[in-house]
RNA sequence: GGCGCCGUCGCCAAGUGGUAAGGCAACGGUCUGCAAAACCGUCAUUCCCCGGUUCGAAUCCGGGCGGCGCCUCCA
């Protein structure tokens, strides 16, 4: 059983492959850390969290690598907009990052390593570079020769005259080709800055991915990933940095995903959570009105390198199918869960063939419907069996087999059962409700259904709809849930 | 101008040569005092359009229409 992986420099699926049997190194691009992350960022980090948490499912040992880039212009300027310190106010940022990634069910990366306490190495391998006269020092700048590097453009597949032709770059007498792109800057008054054999400054944009994944995942790593939008220029200048300094081939395989797009579908209340067009929507302001794994969900409902139309109305179906898959666990944990039993390998074979596809999690997420349902329907079955007869054992397998792979994705990963009532009290909670008003009013319900008075049971229940909150006869009493 | 992506049921979406997964919604049914939930069933002879290749195409090729991205600091 192989892997395939859509490798965006040849182009192509490709066997995956380690460069070390049973290991992989995975280097993604982490965020700059000056603002809330938003629903785009939201993009990689999940989809590769699945992807490490799938490698891992398959036997290898992942490294993963992901990177904060904490030193950068942007950075900078936010800091003196807000007269604040600009390493403060990237730390801040990069705390909030790591809440929103623990609401997405991300797991935390090996190792989260710093611009700006990498400098040593930085700077060791922008010396290497100058060194070779593959990058030159102009004013206190160090930038990167290009044209000395014969395969710049083999990742976004352009070639350097293309480039040439069509820069929107403006002529800069201090580098000696258009496309030469900054290593190291000189520090501006009251900007932050490093001592080097160049002056004062910092590292431009590129070079820390180079000297920081060389580091922790050695020369060359197995697998590099990020957004589409890093093809070019960001991971096109690592390759050609990496490659001129250390002689080898930088990352085996690339992987990029598709962008998300704001998406205004008419369903009212869109503006207010997309605000206008344009606007980037924090993941902060999702999870106010959503759940994290509602959102997670939505994320992995379509292949990653597929571009994904964010909407109110798509992240409100995610969250019904959230709510759904949970209520068939906890039926099902509750009528079969008692007895453990090893997962059903069909169902396994099934969602595996999908995620070995270029970890298709639409697919496999479209292959653990069919167990779903049926261990939905097992459970629904009103004559109970002896719990050792065929059906309880198929239940009990197909539960264990879908359990298993829902938290290979880090789905429907905690106790259903839990996870049901949370839901329903931290929702209630956002809409200002308490639920023991809805505990008292199903009381009062219960007693008009046992005098028979259901024109009274009937106003209360409908006075709670329009509230938004749904009462819900089962056998065992009234249960309630709210309509988002 | 250069490079690239996308267009599959009302909505989301898988499928990249072998005769259209799945989810949501909708509709019918079981259950229920009635509902809801849950469960059962129905729901694309067809994949933006036109041509071509092939025994066979949503899938490959050519052209067109529509949407989108990148081309120096955006995941």
């Amino acid at each position: 059983m192989t892997i395939q992986i859509h490798d965006t420099l040849r182009g192509e699926k490709t066997e995956l492959v380690p460069l070390v049997p049973g290991q992989l190194g995975i280097y993604v691009c982490g965020p700059t850390t000056y603002d809330f992350a938003h629903v785009g960022n939201a993009r990689p980090y999940t989809a590769f969290d699945a992807v490490v948490r799938y490698l891992r499912f398959s036997g290898f040992t992942v490294k993963h690598a992901r990177n904060f880039t904490d030193v950068d212009d942007k950075i900078i300027r936010r800091a003196h907009e807000r007269n604040e310190d600009p390493f403060a106010l990237s730390a801040r940022y990069i705390d909030e990052f790591e809440s929103d990634m623990a609401s997405l069910g991300i797991q935390r990366p090996d190792v989260a390593p710093k611009v700006s306490e990498h400098l040593p190495e930085i700077i060791a391998l922008i010396t290497e570079l100058v060194a070779t006269d593959k990058a030159y020092a102009r004013h206190g700048d160090v930038y990167f020769r290009v044209r000395a590097f014969n395969g710049y453009g083999k990742l976004s597949h352009r070639n350097v005259d293309d480039l040439k032709s069509g820069a929107r770059v403006e002529v800069d007498d201090t580098k000696d080709d258009p496309l030469d792109f900054a290593l190291w800057k000189a520090a501006k008054p009251g900007e932050p800055f490093w001592e080097s054999p160049w002056g004062a400054g910092r590292p431009g944009w590129h070079i820390e991915c180079s000297a920081m994944s060389a580091k922790y995942l050695g020369q060359p790593f197995d697998v590099h990933a990020g957004g589409k939008d890093l093809v070019f220029p960001h991971h096109e200048n690592e390759i050609a940095q990496s490659e001129a300094a250390h002689g080898k081939e930088f990352a085996r395989y690339w992987i990029h995903n598709g962008f998300v797009t704001l998406s205004s579908d008419g369903v009212g209340d869109d503006a207010k959570i997309s605000k206008s067009k344009g606007t980037l929507l924090t993941i902060r302001a999702i999870l106010e009105r959503f759940d994290g794994e509602a959102l997670r969900a939505l994320l992995l409902s379509t292949h990653y390198r597929n571009p994904l139309a964010f909407s109110e109305q798509a992240l409100l179906d995610a969250d019904r199918r959230v709510e759904s898959v949970y209520t068939t666990l906890e039926a099902a944990g509750r009528k079969f869960g008692a007895r453990a039993e090893s997962a059903d390998e069909k169902v396994m074979a099934q969602f595996c063939e999908a995620m070995n596809d270029d970890f298709n999690t639409a697919e496999a997420l479209g292959r653990l419907a069919a167990p779903l349902s049926r261990l939905g329907e097992l459970a629904a079955k009103k004559s109970p069996k002896s719990p050792t007869s065929e059906e309880e054992r198929e239940a009990r397998s197909l539960l264990a087999a879908v359990r298993k792979a829902t938290g290979v994705l880090g789905l429907w990963d905690r106790d259903p059962a839990a996870r049901l009532l949370e839901r329903r009290t931290t929702v209630a909670a956002r809409l200002g409700l308490d639920p023991a008003t809805v505990e008292t009013a199903i009381a009062e319900r219960t007693a008009a259904r046992a005098s028979r008075d259901f024109a009274r049971a009937d106003a209360v229940r409908a006075a709670w709809l329009a509230k938004g909150v749904e009462l819900m006869d089962t056998p065992a009493g009234t249960t309630w849930r709210i309509l988002l």
